[in-house]
DNA sequence: CCCATATTCAACCAGATGGTTGACGAATTT
DNA sequence: AAATTCGTCAACCATCTGGTTGAATATGGG
């Protein structure tokens, strides 16, 4: 019933989330650090941080008396992959797919440069 | 505060849901029938996709005395957007998965008469 | 040691979620 | 018209969520 897709999607739904997220994508940050920006309690903040450590989107390592928060982007992935299996009406070769990206970013190469 | 992500990611938080849009992939479908295999009520499965259809994720339409009910992948589009964000660990670019679906249909097409 | 800093814990609250059951309305069949 | 089928509504319940505040637990520094 804990799927993995469970807890990363319900992670994802609250603005709050996406935005700490959003900012640990460019640097991993302390979690007093995290809580500057918003207009709710430290508690608050600790309480979302667990929520988003338990769905493996960012895991928390302690230095000091300083919890450092670092994003985990892997635990993305299984939400993305599933999310891809959508809009696919027609069956699609993975394989062509890849071919097909490996043609194109070899003539950007050749074009561009 | 009322995000479409807000409510799309709330949405595909429930493994119920994520299984009666797989459902829907395949083909439009009745609502009594979306809730037949599910061990859970008519009334739990019609609160289900009232969220699914909230979300955009679904549309219904009434025909007869029967709502079909079909997907609208389009709905997924702003999360994927999203977690594209997140681009080094996204493995599809969606603009560049379009032009290969747009290639391969026309293939079809021309091959398939 | 004592104080300040960093973070969590505990208790509490309002509101949302996910389920139930029974009644209801609307459309179809007989 | 009556019965049946399809689906929602309403009331109810337990649990989860997202927030608060105040106390507690580290850790670091003077």
């Amino acid at each position: 019933m804990t799927d993995a897709l469970d807890t990363v999607f319900a992670a994802l739904a609250d603005p709050t989330r996406r935005e700490i997220l959003r900012m640990l994508l460019e640097d991993d940050m302390a979690v007093t650090d995290v809580a500057e920006p918003f207009e709710m309690s430290l508690a608050a903040i600790s309480k979302h941080l667990v929520i988003l450590t338990r769905a493996g989107l960012i895991s928390q390592e302690k230095r000091g008396r300083v919890k450092w928060c670092k994003l985990e982007p892997d635990a993305l992935r299984p939400a993305s992959v599933w999310m891809q299996g959508f809009g696919q009406f027609e069956p699609v070769n993975l394989d062509a797919f890849e071919r097909f990206l490996a043609r194109e970013l070899d003539a950007d190469g050749r074009e561009g440069g």
